[in-house]
RNA sequence: UGGGGCGUAGCCAAGUGGUAAGGCAGCGGAUUUUGAUUCCGCCAUUCGGAGGUUCGAACCCUCCCGCCCCAG
């Protein structure tokens, strides 16, 4: 991390005018490793911090999980780290806003045959918009979370840029950030690996140290997804048939909501044939309640169409070519950026890709990245609907 | 009730005397701060049934059962 306070610019590490202990921040506290060194990290360099802890869902069911986050014990663990770095701390009742904004958004796009992005949906929704307008009330100059990601001051306001451990990179779930949230967040995890944080979270004893990461979504608590939305759209559970792609009725399914384009498991279609491939969900028609499946080979996804693009770079938008330009994309968190060509659409943009990918699904993401500069995010757009040509 | 063919795991299927391939499906795990994908592991003491021949049978013989086709 940077020297605190630079006397010659009158800057401090955050970019911020004003020595350290003249600036408030505010750290979003999960009660994981990242965001608790994060806290530490900045209360070291002699900050004004505070720490909040959002409480998002029914604590009580998460209470005894592994791996979640912002609920039961994570909120005990945050304030914990919170008292031994000698901070105040605070717990905010967001359930309300999360379950409208998140939980129910995620079973909408589920019952619309879609595949949502919760965590995305939450950063976007809450995250960086409630806690966002909490920090500024609390009089802080920005709010830091402990996302692998960074910022730094551009020509047009602060820009998104990957972070320095490309393992971790979280750009793919902060697509969505504006430029306006760029300006008041920070990121301090940006310039250190996983493995250095949680080394620094040993060194500085703190609590969570040995804490397992988080996965899967948060609020799931058992594991299956379905649940939650059968709960929030009992209509949308009905089951139908599985259709191939040649007209075929293979079988049966208990509901689109188990399913997802490139889903391999779960079909129970035995081989009818001595040279039987697997077969892959293609397409799902909340309509029909229909879910297609075919070869692998369908699956191969060449254009994207986006719709509410947050763009990052430093043209306007509309002032791209027709054309379009270069870009590096991503469909996927798990998956390099690679080639692809990016135009504006009417309501949207058109992203084709070099390559091609399989298993691109209508709710995802597409998070794009400059060709000349592959570090700097230029955000993104969800999916709509996909190509194969 | 004449002739022919077939019957191997949930499905498809190799194996024709030497002690049950493979694929699909399923299950479990690894990977993954979304869903998937991918990878790894497991999955027939037994070959429609009963006898027989043989040192040894899913593979040979006999009978029975069940499907399918052709012909009456």
């Amino acid at each position: 991390m940077r020297r605190a306070f630079d006397e010659t610019t009158g800057l401090n590490s955050l970019d911020l005018p004003g020595r350290p202990e003249e600036t408030r921040v505010v750290v979003a506290m999960s009660g994981g490793v990242d965001s608790s060194v994060t806290a530490a990290l900045l209360k070291e360099q002699g900050y004004d911090v505070v720490g909040i802890t959002m409480q998002l869902y029914d604590h009580g069911a998460a209470v005894s999980r592994k791996g979640a986050c912002c609920a039961g014990q994570d909120i005990h663990d945050a304030r914990r780290v919170a008292e031994q770095i000698g901070i105040p701390h605070y717990v905010l009742d967001y359930e309300d806003r999360f379950r409208k904004a998140v939980m129910e958004d995620f079973a909408e796009s589920y019952a619309a045959g879609e595949t949502p992005i919760p965590c995305v949906r939450c950063n976007e929704r809450v995250k960086f918009r409630d806690l966002l307008e909490t920090a500024r009330d609390l009089g802080a100059a920005a709010l830091a979370t402990g996302h692998y990601i960074s910022s730094a001051p551009g020509k047009a306001g602060r820009e998104l840029r990957r972070p320095r451990d490309l393992d971790r990179d979280q750009s793919y779930f902060l697509f969505t950030t504006t430029r306006e949230q760029l300006d008041f967040l920070r990121f301090p995890l940006g310039e250190l690996t996983k493995p250095e944080a949680r080394a620094l979270a040993v060194r500085m004893g703190l609590g969570v140290a040995q804490k397992p990461d988080s996965q899967d979504i948060c609020f799931v608590p058992t594991g299956r997804y379905t649940t939650i939305v059968q709960r929030l759209r009992p209509d949308a559970a009905g089951p139908g048939e599985i259709v191939h792609l040649d007209g075929r009725v293979l079988g049966r399914h208990d509901g689109i909501i188990n399913f997802t384009i490139g889903q391999r498991r779960g079909l129970g279609i035995g081989a009818d044939g001595p040279e039987s491939e697997p077969l892959f969900v293609v397409k799902l028609d909340p309509a029909r309640r229909q879910v297609v499946v075919g070869p692998k080979g369908a699956l191969e996804t060449r254009k994207l169409h986006l719709r509410d693009v947050n763009w990052l770079g430093d043209l306007p938008f509309d002032a791209l070519p027709g054309e379009g330009i270069d870009i590096l994309a991503r469909v996927r968190s798990t998956r390099e950026p690679v080639l692809a060509r990016l135009a504006p659409e009417a309501g949207g943009a058109i992203v084709t890709l070099a390559e091609g990918e399989g298993g691109v699904a209508p709710g995802q993401a597409c998070v794009f990245y400059d060709a000349g500069d592959p570090a700097r995010v230029l955000g993104g757009g969800w999916i709509a609907r996909t190509q194969s040509d």
